[in-house]
DNA sequence: ATGAAATTGAATGTGATTTTCAATTTCATT
DNA sequence: AATGAAATTGAAAATCACATTCAATTTCAT
């Protein structure tokens, strides 16, 4: 088995909250680490079902948000209205493409520090931020315009 | 009736597409415009039906779709799941409270300029963006933090 | 090995949004 | 003003993603 480190991180977590360590939550946590993030609870449904066949719709969609509440993933909301998850890490902000749905991630500390200035004017307090830039990708630029 | 330019412009897009001019339409714009942005489509439905108790809530659902392509309105998902409509205007971005569920609008020019370098280094083309803080307004964190 | 507590997965519920369709309304043309 | 083709309306039903229920199964501290 692969992502011991996250297999760990885990089962640490299922511990500390007296909850049970199960092959199929083993087994979601392997497939999402595989898949490179921005995925949706449905397509790692499919790719479960490819090794595990047994394991429901429904037992994705609770160990997804398991993993969430663990920090080993979080949820995303993009303009198409479905919940993607992606692997937990640092602040960073996101390039959508409208066309082929690709998604890169950047990281930006002017942005950042920009936006607690604003914050601040308005005497905000700042917990998390959404910072998405929709258009077309280099590649679906250069089919057509 | 109010709000003259928005409903010349409404009787302009429907002309160009060969669309029809109902009072429906005239009314819910008209309401639209009234309730000061980021309302949901409920909303706007509650209202209207105080004046015209006939229209349903389907209707108020098309048309705010229509107000969407005809450009005086623009649909937002924020961390709530439901769909709100704001008037269309410039590029502005979102504080959002997570208490009190209030909205903020900021504008930042420093931020817009950042943008379109971040693009640039991907060589992407941005046409629309989302740019939302979550977190505490002032009122809401005197009354805790 | 035991059994209380947690988990699973099928089925069902939910809530927002979207589509269907027959009846009605609009509006360019007579 | 009357006509009729095309668009619109609104009630109801369908859809979609997400969330809950519950009986059967599995986990794991003892």
């Amino acid at each position: 088995m692969a992502h011991e480190v996250e297999q760990r991180s885990l089962a640490q977590y299922l511990e500390e909250n007296h909850l049970k360590h199960t092959k199929q939550r083993q087994a979601i946590l392997e497939i999402f680490l595989e898949a490179s993030g921005h995925i949706t609870s449905d397509e790692i449904y499919t790719r479960v079902r490819q090794q595990h066949p047994t394991i429901g719709f429904t037992t994705v969609y609770r160990t997804m948000k398991l993993l969430c509440e663990a920090g080993l993933a979080s949820e995303r909301h993009f303009d198409d209205g479905v919940t993607r998850y992606e692997i937990e890490h640092e602040r960073h902000d996101h390039l959508v493409c409208l066309r082929c749905g690709k998604i890169i991630e950047f990281e930006c500390e002017m942005i950042e520090s920009t936006q607690l200035e604003i914050a601040d004017r308005y005497r905000f307090r700042v917990l998390r931020h959404r910072h998405e830039l929709y258009g077309h990708c280099e590649a679906c630029r250069k089919d057509s315009d």
